[in-house]
DNA sequence: GCAAAAAACTAATATCCGTTAGTTTTGTAT
DNA sequence: ATACAAAACTAACGGATATTAGTTTTTTGC
């Protein structure tokens, strides 16, 4: 019948993990089925696999993929010379704009991991942690440049990693308000508080 | 072969109902089989359901008992005759006690409502935006008190519900991290932000 | 101890799932 | 036009799932 592939750039492949990426977030992994995504495509389910290994592979695209932009990320960030405070700023504002420009993906790979087959798992986790590390040593370093107050690092990473991730909700207000006034609220919020 | 409920008070429903939150906040909704379950309970499947009505049942269960505490301790906290500031604090202690006190159903409230039949599931959600709504209103009162700066009240509130969520990142630091020190920590860094 | 009720068990059913096998259609390069 | 490759299709399989029916065991109240 129809083609896989409408148009535009990006191998059959490609397309079907983004479709799959769609799917995922709105049903999770597990309740969403390949003749669901097939359907999405409008092509019978087993016609998938002439251009995928299986439906974990799916997944496996997916979060690596965002695991990987948010490390090369991070590197390029802990090379620059400005302040300790101003990379934070970056990271935040770069994981708001993940989260506006690659929602599915950035969903799914935050919720759907769980469901990774065990190697890719140990894999994926071990990449969290070390991001999460290296954010921690950057605000160890703004507490010592007497940049930031005394907190403790771990717990205001763990702070500021979930206020991004949590603008996963924030798609259901997209309509009153704009990408830069929440970025601007949040990251004014993350570093200076709410009290006067 | 051995009875369901062990010891102690509650129902031997209350009993599966516990089992089933733990599972399901380690498997998730969809993965987490009811002979998975029975196993842990020590009972073959079919003799669940000489206590329960369904699977779904008991995500329905889990999810209104959490999202009724919540209510209930919002309700408890409006009435109060404190400052706006004192008001939101409690609520950000609250969620920390809660996510440390009922963390198996505080999560698989946050994580597997997506899998409430229709009927549950607008409920679930209603009683969500009412809550959001009413914790809104709070962060106004505060700004219109002068006790908060002039924020977006509403990005405010995804910032510290998300905050405060993440705490289920925290069982991975437990013995690094005492409850209280996290708990102040957070506090004070989304009432007061990180910059000196 | 005995009857009644509660709760366990075994067996089975219908449904859905990911995936494979084998075949036919479609697209492409000469 | 024709041969080859890519990608679609249909049919089907083996396994897992929630749940029901029917039966036996266990517990409880007197």
């Amino acid at each position: 019948m129809a083609k896989i592939i409408a148009m535009g750039t990006g191998t059959k492949k490609d397309a079907i993990i983004k479709k799959a990426a769609g799917l995922f977030r709105q049903k999770g992994f597990k309740a969403s089925s390949m003749r669901e995504l097939a359907i999405k495509i409008g092509v019978e389910a087993p016609s998938l696999y002439n251009h995928i290994g299986s439906k974990s592979e799916l997944l496996q695209a997916i979060c690596f993929k965002i695991a990987n932009d948010f490390t090369l990320h991070l590197q390029m960030v802990e090379a620059q010379n400005v302040s300790s405070i101003k990379k934070i700023e970056q990271l935040i504002r770069f994981h708001i704009k993940m989260m506006l420009l690659s929602f599915d993906e950035v969903y799914v790979a935050n919720h759907e991991w769980k469901h990774l087959e065990d190697t890719y798992l140990g894999n994926f986790l071990d990449q969290r942690k070390n991001y999460e590390s290296r954010m921690v040593l950057l605000l160890k370093e703004g507490i010592n440049n007497k940049e930031l107050k005394n907190i403790h690092p771990h717990v205001a990473v763990l702070t500021i990693l979930s206020a991004v991730r949590g603008l996963e909700f924030w798609q259901r207000h997209k309509k009153e308000i704009s990408i830069q006034v929440l970025e601007e609220n949040m990251v004014n919020h993350l570093l200076n508080g709410l009290t006067i």
